[in-house]
RNA sequence: GCGGGUGUCGUAUAACGGCCAUUAUGCAACCUUCCCAAGGUUGAGAAGAGGGUUCGACUCCCUUCACCCGCUCCA
């Protein structure tokens, strides 16, 4: 089901695009060369945001919970890995585009050779289209290894398993967590950070017993939409996609994707897949190794299935820069006046910069009060210090890149030892004494 | 990869085969005890890249790179 995009989701995406490169969240990449098609780079803010997604998620998901390791694994692995995950076969398929309507169909799901759009019947020569990267592992390329940079973080969760049942003594149910990149020939890529070939993604394997899956599958789905939620996102803009039957991949007896409506259409941003047993019987029967486990209480062996949530970090790094632009009305210094506000509402968990520190004016007196302030904050809060202009101006700085608090010291601070401090959203101000700043910062920002 | 469109200071834009390439905003410095993009002065900053046509190219042509819109992609 797609949406039609307006005028107004055109805008929106191009005022992220342009807010993200003027206020240094996302770059293009390789920028001064003429770039890299489909790379970019995550300047100060954008770095920033994103840690704070994948610290969190790795907080919630890992170091939170008793049932869930991390790992992080290499980016090569062995070719035999993706052999026995289907990659290489099922990443390579073959693909014919029909001359007379420009689509491209797979060669092996033609009919008669017959367009299924046109009914044309005049094909491009058949190309194979492998969507994983590769690369030489060695000196020369000619003796070298063919290799390939991961797909999908996901294999080396099952790849590792063996190690993390030997050395952790874990007891079903429990998980193994990974964040990191992943590398993909995508067909058709774009769309900013949605689609990009080089993509970062956080992945669980949750291993259960087959006959608990279902319970665990809404678990993890109850777990993602609490995630999204805290993420800001709006409920409204998100579908829960149950992919039917015929759809999903053979051995999956259920996958949800997690859709939201971007300003280009309703597309993917998170799923969740029930992957049964496959991926251990293959690369059990590929290794020849022994991955079963052994029940603790009937000393049974057996292999354990899996539900796989999955998450996209430039995905949600995207979705949550869509959620908290506003605009709004503003008065202005002149009377009567009202201007545009741009307002990056993030959760303040979210904001890449969580306090900003503005003396009044430069002179010293205020900066010899103002310096310590933010040496004291910088310890505890990604701090920002901007004494350059007017302090509407300095406001308005904040509110585009999301911070969540101002503080500003002005010539009273010096006599009553207070300041005020300012809230991005209700743009109210409160007087309140410097002691007190660090305290109320955290209660402000819920750290 | 294919088809269509676009490419000018950080951002958004204007005009032009020939003056030092507009304008706004942002940015920097200074002045102003300045609390919601205030005012003043000064300053830095651009034709994606390469080639061709021409006395002369940002402008016309070619190549290339990138972005946007479409084509079974699921993070």
């Amino acid at each position: 089901m797609k949406k039609n995009s307006t005028v107004a989701n055109t805008d929106l995406m191009q005022n992220i695009t342009s807010l993200a490169k003027r206020r240094g969240f996302i770059f293009a990449g390789s920028d001064i060369y003429g770039g890299l098609a489909n790379s970019w780079d995550y300047g100060p803010l954008g770095v920033e945001l994103k840690n704070n997604i994948k610290q969190e998620w790795w907080r919630r998901f890992v170091q939170q919970r008793a049932d869930v390791v991390g790992i992080d694994a290499a980016l090569l692995m062995n070719p035999k890995v993706w052999e026995a995950s289907g990659h290489l076969a099922s990443f390579t398929d073959p693909l014919v585009e029909c001359k007379t309507c420009h689509a491209r169909l797979r060669e092996d799901q033609l009919i008669d050779r017959t367009c299924l759009n046109c009914k044309g019947k005049d094909f491009t020569p058949t190309r194979q289209f492998n969507m994983m990267l590769k690369t030489y592992l060695g000196p020369s390329e000619e003796s070298a290894n063919t290799v390939y940079f991961r797909p999908e973080t996901a294999q080396a969760m099952f790849v590792n398993f063996k190690n993390i049942l030997d050395t952790n003594r874990p007891k079903l149910p429990f998980g193994i967590a990974q964040q990191g990149k992943a590398f993909r020939n995508e067909i058709t890529p774009g769309n900013f950070v949605f689609r990009m070939r080089e993509f970062e993604q956080m992945e669980i394997e949750y291993f259960v017993k087959e006959r608990e899956w279902e319970k665990y599958f809404e678990h993890w789905l109850g777990e993602m939409k609490q995630w999204l939620k805290d993420l800001g996102v709006s409920e409204k803009k998100l579908h829960y996609v149950d992919i039917p039957d015929g759809e999903r991949a053979h051995y999956s007896k259920r996958t949800v994707d997690i859709e939201y409506e971007y300003p280009f259409g309703q597309k993917e941003l998170y799923g969740l897949a029930y992957r049964g047993d496959f991926d251990l019987k293959n690369h059990m029967q590929a290794s020849g190794q022994d991955l079963r486990y052994t029940d603790t209480e009937t000393q049974e062996k057996f292999l354990p299935h899996v539900i796989e949530p999955t998450w996209g970090v430039d995905r949600s790094v995207l979705v949550a820069m869509l959620e908290a632009y506003h605009e709004e009305d503003a008065p202005t210094a002149e009377e009567g006046e009202s201007a545009k506000r741009v307002v990056m509402k993030f959760p303040a968990w979210l904001a890449p910069v969580k306090v900003a520190i503005l003396p009044l004016s430069k002179k010293e007196e205020l900066s010899k009060v103002a310096k310590p302030i933010f040496e004291t904050l910088s310890k505890q809060f990604v701090c920002e210090y901007d004494e350059t202009q007017s302090i509407g101006k300095r406001y308005r700085r904040q509110d585009e890149i999301g911070t969540p608090l101002c503080i500003t010291v002005d010539f009273e601070t010096l006599q009553d030892n207070a300041v005020t401090i300012r809230d991005r959203d209700t743009m109210k101000q409160e007087r309140i004494l410097v002691k007190d700043l660090a305290g109320e910062a955290t209660k402000r920002l819920h750290v």
